[in-house]
RNA sequence: GGGCGGCUAGCUCAGUUGGUUAGAGCACUUGCUCGACAAGCAAGGGGUCGAUGGUUCGAGUCCAUUGUCGCCCA
């Protein structure tokens, strides 16, 4: 046997020796109620890896090793998402390019990494479909990366069971589930104002939305009101947004405007009139109680642009610019149309922030006022200095100007009128912890806009959908052409539609393809029906749907658990798993998320490095379900310890040659009567994928029941002539467990030990294929004599122990003789015990005296005479 | 502003329906190389459980108020 264990190499050994194997491999003859199915989080491959993502994709890990072993035929695919904004953004960064869709397409273009020479020059344009091939070149390479670290954490993923969510099965699938929700009336496609991204050109959901802090400034501006002198002063932080003005609203019981409900307000600079009314949405604190409704400052002028009927007056561009406007034109209604050109000339291809700087000094202009001269609040329309605040503006959580709400042709999923039943769904899962079950109703009863699905990018899943052009070359979206089933997966950008021909492309009655691609959620949402095959083969469907586990952090409860419940609910009236459950974060030490531009990201692979998979696992296994945890380096110094402890105890516990009998000696029954309680206690943990728990109190009992105590009361026994056989048969039987136990933690150290001798013992020739202990196989020893016999000898050892100690004696010196006090019921126990007491405390001789002032338990050690050292030389 | 979670030893964390003197590991102090293990063993010091009030024979645990940190949402 190896003196010391070496991890590095046994890592690569035993990972290999699985992989020929095939430990990890999914059985598809086997029936549904034998089979553990796990709808693996596809992480995104542009993204970066770091220690979080380690500890909780672990996690799955310890409960798919349990399952294993408690006989499950285990599914556990691993799908990549790299599909998506963040994926493009990568790819432009690395290769400095732009995707340009109207140019056409390069045979043949390879492109190496942007030097730093070429990123000062501008980005090279490519076309959608070079575009796109860039996007494969690179995530191929990012997963690859990616496949490395789960091997080498020793993730028991089945391999042969890869999905991405931009192949054939995942691109099929999604849009099959587009043409399923949209024969069942979940989708629809309308020209609506939309969170928009100017940056990215792209609309995007409430999902991926966040609130910013930032600074701003409420800009007090004199309004005129038609037919009167009468005037009044809105505060706005975006006066940029005077020429898209459509009404004006305030609270019904605000006194000081109830006068104004019913007439037209006067917008300065534009002289546009516009409706003044009610509205309980108006909040008489905010500003001056009075606020101007925009074509669109934000989703409350959406909601009273619908309810209104106001005007639309865009002005704001896709690209965040102002569009050019003529206050001419019937529909602007300016009542001096050359002044309000004059002014919006100055803005107009402006950006948002120029527009604003040239908008407020022109309010400072009193030929922009629109009260008349005299009344009050006449002259410049600014009232006085912009009152600066901080208030939440709304971004792209990936994006970096604030969103705009743009008015565009968007594909949606309903789901506003849904919400009943997503709680619904939601409540037929068991969240672990159950709290996290409250993240997903608050979602769901918060939400405020359908889904919407489309956005205006490149590397995505397409819409399986073409438009008629009419005569006129104009496209009809009101008549979609959807492609059928059998066609799918298609691209409408090159495959053409049923009854028509690729040379009536973009032609008068012909076709053009729908350009937008879907939210890469539309797709991942899907993952437990792509993992399982829904579209092709349903008697695997059946087996593995819904699954009975997904693992994810609490983050994306909003997204991608979100939709995923959407997608089985809207598909199938169903849920896409039983259980789902929940890690918390890795966070700094200042308990702050990770993150990238924080700096303070902790990548893994030095740690598995350093201290071995096992240990960084052991680490990782220490958080409780939801709970976050402050990265701690030193759980993996005790990970690795006990990694070497277990080494040691495996080398001893094997290396007795005595040969094994029955154990039927008190101190052997008595443990093994304790290997039964932790057997049961930590298997009903483990049912509640309490898995924490498991370690915590499988190591407490390894450490402190079997090294420390059975090992040291049986070890001298098991070398002797008496009683030798019940003893080595103990001490195997508690390794063979105690392994086991920690199988799904420590797969390579426990392997390795495994490997010694149980493999050929058992004929489970890997320990993860090892039956899960159960009482069953304990059963044919004895209940001892006393419940409490085991405790008896340990603390009685220990009293001769700290006896020792005491006078600083080392743990092995011999005792010549002692004497031993204690209650008469524990003396009872004790006699059960005591020449196992004796031997592992080295001592000769000794008295046995019962008192009734020693409570029961404890012992008194008197009369103790040290053996002389250099008589144990001589021994010696 | 709303929801959720954390606050327990110097550090990281357990403490499941309320029940003796609140636990573990690390760190610290002291001693010890015993035939698996110094990456070890033994003994020890250290906490009025964020605060206040309440319910109870009894509260880290239940209730109310509150502070603070974090996450999610508006």
């Amino acid at each position: 046997m190896p003196r010391h264990f070496d991890a590095a190499e046994t890592e690569r050994r035993l990972h290999e020796a699985w992989q020929k194997e095939d430990v990890y491999a999914y059985n598809p003859e086997a029936e549904r109620e034998e089979t553990f199915a796990v709808d693996t989080p596809p992480p995104t491959v542009s993204g970066s890896l770091h220690i979080g993502h380690v500890f909780s994709y672990t996690h799955t890990d310890f409960i798919v090793r349990y399952q294993r072993m408690k006989g499950k035929n285990i599914f556990y695919p691993m799908g990549w998402d790299d599909n998506g904004l963040p994926t493009e953004r990568r790819v432009q960064n690395y290769y400095h390019v732009r995707c340009e869709p109207t140019l056409p397409y390069e045979e043949n273009l390879k492109l190496e990494q942007a030097t730093a020479k070429q990123r000062k020059e501008r980005a090279r344009l490519v076309s959608r479909q070079n575009f796109i091939e860039l996007c494969h070149i690179l995530t191929a390479e990012d997963e690859k990366i990616f496949m490395d670290l789960w091997q080498r954490s020793a993730l028991s993923v089945d391999w042969n069971e890869q999905y991405a969510t931009i192949d054939d099965t995942s691109r099929h699938t999604a849009q099959l589930s587009f043409l399923d929700l949209y024969k069942k009336g979940f989708i629809y496609c309308s020209q609506a104002p939309s969170m928009w991204d100017v940056d990215f050109g792209t609309a995007i959901a409430q999902a991926e939305i966040e609130d910013r802090e930032e600074k701003g400034a409420y800009h007090h501006i004199a309004f005129g009101v038609e037919g009167d002198k009468e005037s009044f002063i809105i505060a706005t932080t975006r006066p940029e947004l005077i020429a898209a003005c459509v009404g004006v609203t305030a609270h019904p019981e605000d006194r000081r405007y109830q006068s104004l409900f019913g007439k037209k307000a006067i917008t300065p600079l534009y002289q546009v009139p516009v409706p003044i009314f009610p509205s309980e949405a108006a909040d008489p604190e905010k500003g001056t109680g009075i606020l101007m409704v925009c074509t669109f400052g934000d989703a409350m002028d959406v909601e009273w642009w619908r309810e209104e009927n106001l005007e639309l007056r865009q002005v704001m561009d896709r690209d965040g610019t102002m569009l050019h406007v003529d206050f001419s034109e019937e529909n602007w209604k300016s009542r001096k149309p050359e002044t309000a050109n004059r002014f919006y000339a100055e803005i107009a291809g402006k950006s948002v922030q120029a527009a604003r700087r040239i908008v407020v000094e022109q309010l400072k202009n009193p030929e922009g006022s629109a009260v008349p001269a005299g009344g009050q609040n006449s002259g410049p329309p600014l009232r006085k200095e912009p009152e600066e605040i901080v208030h939440p503006v709304k971004y792209f959580e990936k994006g970096s100007r604030p969103l705009e709400f743009i008015p565009t042709r968007q594909w949606f999923v309903s789901i506003m009128d849904k919400k009943e039943l997503l709680i619904k769904k939601g409540r037929e899962i068991k969240w672990h912890p159950d709290y996290m079950r409250i993240r997903f109703e608050n979602w769901t009863e918060n939400l405020q806009f359908d889904w919407c699905i489309s956005r205006q990018r490149f590397f995505g899943v397409s819409f399986p959908v073409w438009y008629p052009v009419d005569a006129d070359g104009r496209p009809d979206h009101e008549h979609p052409i959807l492609a059928g089933p059998d066609q799918l997966p298609v691209d409408p950008m090159i495959d053409s539609p049923a009854g028509y021909d690729e040379s009536m492309r973009n032609q008068p009655g012909g076709f053009t393809g729908e350009s937008d691609v879907f939210d890469t959620w539309f797709t991942s949402s899907m993952s437990p029906q792509i993992a399982s095959s829904w579209i092709d083969t349903p008697e695997r469907y059946k087996k593995l749907f819904p699954m009975d586990l997904r693992p994810q952090a609490h983050e994306i409860i909003r997204t991608w658990a979100f939709y995923t419940i959407v997608k089985a609910a809207l598909h199938e009236d169903t849920i896409p798993w039983k259980h789902a459950v929940i890690s918390g974060f890795i966070v700094d030490p200042d308990r702050k998320k990770m993150s990238k531009s924080k700096g303070n990201v902790v990548t893994p692979m030095d740690y598995l490095d350093q201290y071995g998979v096992d240990a960084v696992r052991y680490w990782a296994a220490q958080a409780n379900l939801g709970t976050d945890m402050a990265f701690e380096e030193r759980q993996m110094q005790i990970g690795r310890r006990l990694v070497t402890k277990v080494f040691n105890a495996g080398k001893f516990a094997l290396s007795q040659n005595a040969p094994v009998a029955a154990i039927d000696k008190e101190l052997d029954r008595a443990f093994i009567d304790r290997l039964r309680g932790l057997v049961v206690q930590v298997t009903e943990y483990f049912e509640n994928f309490e898995f924490a728990r498991v370690i915590s109190a499988v190591e407490d009992f390894f450490w402190h029941s079997y090294t420390d105590t059975y090992i040291e009361l049986a070890k001298t026994r098991a070398r002797s002539s008496e009683g030798s056989g019940s003893a080595v048969a103990g001490l195997r039987t508690g390794l063979s467990v105690l392994l086991r136990l920690m199988a799904p933690f420590l797969p390579y150290i426990t392997e390795e030990i495994w490997s010694w001798a149980f493999a050929e013992e058992t004929g489970a020739r890997s320990i993860h294929r090892a039956p899960w202990p159960a009482i069953g196989e304990l059963s044919h020893v004895k209940e001892p004599a006393s419940g409490s016999s085991f405790e008896t000898a340990v603390n009685a050892l220990a009293s001769i122990h700290k006896e020792k100690t005491l006078a600083h004696m080392s743990a092995g010196a011999e005792i010549e003789s002692l004497t031993v006090k204690t209650s008469p019921q524990t003396a009872a126990d004790l006699r059960m015990v005591i020449g196992d007491v004796i031997d592992g405390a080295r001592v000769r001789a000794y008295t046995l005296e019962e008192d009734t002032d020693v409570p029961p338990g404890t012992f008194a050690v008197e009369n103790v005479v040290f053996a002389k050292k250099d008589e144990k030389d001589r021994e010696s």
